[in-house]
DNA sequence: CAACTTATTATGTCTGCACATAATAACTGT
DNA sequence: ACAGTTATTATGTGCAGACATAATAAGTTG
């Protein structure tokens, strides 16, 4: 009997029992002694591949309950969403960007609901249109919530975008983010320099201090961009 | 001094002093037996924390060369990629789907490159239409390499079998996805029952045993759809 | 001084053991 | 039969020690 003793190693044979139906979808397997016994390796060897397995959403545990390969394994894919200006710069452009206005206003309804402010709450708005190679590649327009950061008030942004800016500034703050398509609106086929009507992919992301929102930004990518992932 | 001895409590802390600048971005972070030392805990939980973050992406780590604070801290967004009839039923309405055809032939030169075909080479086109609640939901234009998977010949011309066996195997395979969006075209927009021009989410997958393409796949999503995640 | 070799170092992982925890099964008394 | 308690079980996590590995620094030789 050949020992399996990485972790690694561990994962790819219980990705091969459960591809050949060794293990059905949905089914039992083996606890983590049995396999450690098997496999002539630690418990925790075998606990670390399998861990690995869940979080990937290939398998399913629970205490008592055992492990068991799931029924609908649910892809994740993992997107990295990166600087705007490291973006463009990993695809060897150069990278500009122009703030459109800056305006300390009451946001329209369903930023308000988003930031989750009161319907008498100003918001500070800051869109802003980043190009590559001149090349109009990103409008964002985005809304800040200066009770949570009142900081920005005296920033002037020369030199560094409100994005970077936010990012040291209330970086690791935890966020919802979807994703869709909108058809381009007049505002947005005139700072894409596209046609109205064009897809555009859009990106919704709000963040959260917490209980408090900080800031929420609509990205709109200029036609033909698209995100690339790995399941 | 207060001992911190989860991991998960060590990971809010490197996190806490991440957030108040104590450890600046770019910066080398103590190492893992002084951290251990500090928190009077084994080395393997704070490894266990710091290994968490860095795969999170707040941390960058090196053999002998230390742990850092992420100077461009990528974010990283987790998108679950469900199966089409348990994502239309868990939004509580009826699943429905109906193929639109079913023909081997030599697919276009787009799909040729995705899947890596010769231009002689014939694949199975099967594109479908999901429904939720006899609305269409999704659009699906699905290329099979038949070379790659020839056990499907023997049950696609049974009946829905032959799509429950590739979800079944695609299901663990490796593969790309991107995401973008596209302006429904006459096609689309007959299928998904909307005006040609509209926004469309589109999900473009392509997915492999070995070196070899199983299938590729495009999704093109009814308008109105949009994909949550967390960061 | 450059090219090569060796030592050092921080992280990566494995082991064997222990205890914690959540979920379930078995048991209890009424 | 039922509600409440206790036991059991598989996973979750922590610890100390050991060795592996990759990357760098230090030392050596031509």
């Amino acid at each position: 009997m050949k020992k399996i003793t990485t972790w690694q190693a561990i994962e790819a044979e219980v990705m091969r029992r459960i591809s050949s139906k060794m293990w059905q979808a949905g089914e039992l397997i083996p606890g983590e002694i049995g396999l450690a016994e098997e496999f002539g390796c630690a418990r925790a060897t075998v606990n670390r591949a399998l861990r690995q397995l869940a979080d990937a959403g290939i398998l399913e545990r629970r205490r008592k309950g055992g492990t068991r390969v799931a029924r609908y394994p649910v892809r994740k894919a993992t997107l990295d969403i990166p600087i705007t200006r490291l973006e463009i710069e990993g695809r060897g452009k150069a990278y500009e960007h122009s703030f459109i206005g800056r305006k300390f206003k009451r946001p329209p309804q369903s930023i308000q609901e988003k930031m989750n402010l009161s319907s008498t709450q100003k918001a500070l708005h800051i869109p802003a249109v980043h190009y590559a190679d001149k090349v109009p590649f990103l409008y964002e327009s985005r809304w800040v919530n200066l009770e949570a950061v009142p900081q920005i008030k005296d920033e002037s942004f020369v030199g560094i975008n409100a994005n970077e800016w936010l990012i040291e500034h209330a970086a690791y703050s935890r966020g919802d983010i979807h994703f869709s398509a909108a058809n381009a609106k007049a505002k947005d086929a005139e700072l894409l320099k596209c046609n109205i009507g064009d897809a555009l992919f859009i990106i919704d992301r709000t963040t959260w201090h917490r209980e408090q929102s900080i800031t929420s930004v609509r990205l709109a990518y200029a036609p033909g961009f698209h995100m690339k992932s790995q399941i």
